[in-house]
DNA sequence: CGTGCGACTGAGACTTTGTCTCAGGGGTTC
DNA sequence: GAACCCCTGAGACAAAGTCTCAGTCGCACG
């Protein structure tokens, strides 16, 4: 993520936090900061991993926390996937995954006609959509290979 | 799920072991059975709660494995949500998912604006895709009236 | 610039979720 | 019914996530 792009969303946070009168962490910005850095899907204990190499002190249990609330505010998001641990997203726009079901790998795409698509009207069930996401499943080029070979 | 459907589909697994070559075990029978039973979107150890219940020698390992194989066969399908532990779904034709992202509970949908999506080209990523889901991520009716109280 | 409130943090124990090992058992095939 | 091979149970282990609680720090206010 260029430059530029990381210091206007540190600024979507800065903002968020005022308004939603959170205190603004040193923590917090660290675990943000390594989320903007990293961008394929990470979990936790990965982010974890990243922001306790530049500041050892940072416990894994503030992480945590950091993630779940950064993603409560919509600065993050989590990303969905039917594997075991929770990934985080640093794309808040609107976007779609494949999802490799050998592997966990999630790869982002973008498709007009899938961005297009209409929220389905969910009144019924007193359910409030705020997201759409699509989901390919499959197998990555990787994974197709390792099975062909093997 | 009513009873001929259940049959139904007890039949179709026992024909994808034949042809698989795996055999078809008392334990593997009765994990499909309760996931036919639940049709919420249960974890492996609510499935195991069950399972135990009826028969209290079959252990959790065997269950996590019955679940990942009949996964593998498609016979059940894993449900994709932003939550910890996997969930298990025992619908397999295609249908959508509303995801509450304060409870993690997952209701079914069907649409079939939603249904007609095509699945997009996904060669140049070297990605076969299997399976198209659509999630509609926001808050249920139970979630948003308990943080309006509050 | 102090002060006070309240939310945040670190450390580690704890819980939950999932995997592995290995000896023994049970399906399937012929 | 015998052989083969995968499956199973039990529990140890590993990974992922939560909780507790004393102490700290951000921020609003004066």
């Amino acid at each position: 993520m260029d430059r530029q792009t990381k210091q206007r969303r540190i600024e979507t946070y800065r903002r968020r936090c005022r308004e939603g009168g959170l205190p603004l962490t040193e923590q917090r910005m660290a675990v943000l900061e390594a989320m903007l850095d990293l961008d394929d899907h990470p979990t936790a204990d990965r982010v974890h991993d990243v922001v306790a190499r530049r500041d050892s002190r940072v416990s894994r249990a503030t992480v945590y926390r950091a993630l779940e609330s950064l993603a409560r505010i919509g600065v993050i998001t989590k990303a969905c996937h039917p594997g075991k641990a929770v990934r985080y997203d640093s794309r808040t726009e609107t976007h779609h995954h494949l999802v490799c079901l050998r592997c966990d790998a999630i790869i982002d795409v973008t498709d007009d006609r899938l961005d297009a698509l209409p929220v389905p009207d969910t009144s019924s069930y007193g359910f409030v959509v705020s997201d759409l996401r699509v989901q390919l499943r499959g197998v990555c080029r990787r994974c197709r290979e390792l099975e062909e070979t093997s």
